[in-house]
DNA sequence: ATTAAAATATGATATTTATCATAATAAAAG
DNA sequence: CTTTTATTATGATAAATATCATATTTTAAT
């Protein structure tokens, strides 16, 4: 079993609050799990009794409508946590998690957590600052959704992957979603969203080669998205 | 000066969980305000030193999209606390408040709040229940943005103003918004909520008086919103 | 009370976006 | 390697929604 005292990924979590003796503490008892693609990790409505604290790989948090389409809520990634707000909600989640790569996660359970959260003040600023910042975000992609038009909201979702996730090699987008994903982050049909794609291609925005995407001319798309 | 011992609303919110003798320290350093309907508590961007309590009344928190119009994001009502997530992100608050009736609030100063953090665990366990579950609303929101009509998301917006804030005498909607405010927070244009709710009067789903929605078959209005 | 301004209402039209249909391409399975 | 299936692409059309124009009503101000 892999030491959280030695795992890097650590630090860009919550869990960089914890001192070493919890750190020892916490390798003995959590869980590691390989995710391959594709595989749901947890479902809407699960209770899961930890959070996961994800050491590589990136998964798409969902919710599903009552028209039966899902929408991307976030994406996750190496670094970060899942199922802090269910825990501390004392609620089962709200939403799916299902990886997008092959993933490397780790599950602490909830006695665990919750332990820090009574003892280490810091850990638990930690926390509520994260989930803050959701909030914010939230916030931000509700006003996005409202009253922009899908073109922005689709070249502003383009300039995200490309910021947050990073480029391969060739320049393509790291995180390689599908048309209909990247359509139901954006929140419009998969056609709309292919369509678009086209236009954006055609305008020398982007390039695209199979699912790879390629930004081209990033201060443009910037434009678009305003 | 009214004190927070005596006050009911304390009873609603985080507050809730504070000693006699913290409430008492409250009461000498919190300062009491009223708000004038139309008038802003806070603006986006504002550094607001402390959090306020709503006493009486309602306002709406609101954010300015790109392209000039802002987007009602939530409507808060007495009993609730306001600037929470900007306190303990330790940012700008990110959306601005503005009182839809006539209001009373406290201001209490963040170095008292920080306290109560730092030594009332069931407080800050509390405000982060609050968060956690402002932040599944809003993943909630933006699912239903994404994926419902305009005329699911009035119906919906409606039932909400019903069941969440009540009724007068007369059975119309005790918030009342303008048509403009209900637009902006189902996220459409004015006409187009006007055009519905006119649609929505003819069908007898609802009667509209002035300023005044009652809402006459909620069984109806609620299978519109699906 | 009268005028001015703002809010509400409705029609006409343009634009955006979804849906349905079908083709082309890519990926998976045998 | 070939067949099947899923994904991507594009056209045609329908539906939803926004915008512009203008009328009516309500509210506020003089």
């Amino acid at each position: 079993m892999s030491k959280c005292e030695q795992c890097i990924v650590r630090e860009f979590s919550s869990l960089k609050a914890l001192t070493k003796q919890e750190l020892v503490q916490l390798s003995d008892c959590k869980t590691s799990h390989i995710v391959k693609k594709g595989e749901i990790i947890f479902k809407e409505g699960d209770t899961v009794n930890g959070i996961y604290c994800i050491k590589d790989g990136v998964c798409k948090l969902i919710k599903l409508s009552a028209n039966g389409k899902d929408h991307i809520v976030k994406l996750v990634t190496k670094g970060e946590l899942l199922g802090q707000r269910s825990m501390i909600s004392e609620e089962p989640v709200n939403l799916s998690a299902v990886a997008l790569d092959d993933m490397q996660v780790c599950f602490i359970p909830k006695s665990e957590v919750m332990g820090y959260f009574d003892k280490n003040n810091k850990f638990s600023m930690n926390v509520m600052k994260t989930i803050c910042g959701d909030l914010k975000e939230a916030d931000d992609q509700m006003v996005n959704l409202a009253q922009k038009t899908v073109k922005e909201r689709l070249a502003e979702t383009l300039l995200y992957l490309h910021d947050t996730f990073g480029t391969n090699g060739d320049a393509s987008l790291k995180v390689q979603l599908s048309r209909d994903d990247l359509a139901s982050m954006i929140g419009t049909a998969t056609e709309s969203c292919i369509r678009l794609l086209s236009d954006f291609k055609k305008l020398g925005l982007i390039e695209l080669s199979g699912k790879k995407i390629i930004l081209l001319d990033l201060s443009k798309l910037k434009k678009l998205a305003e």
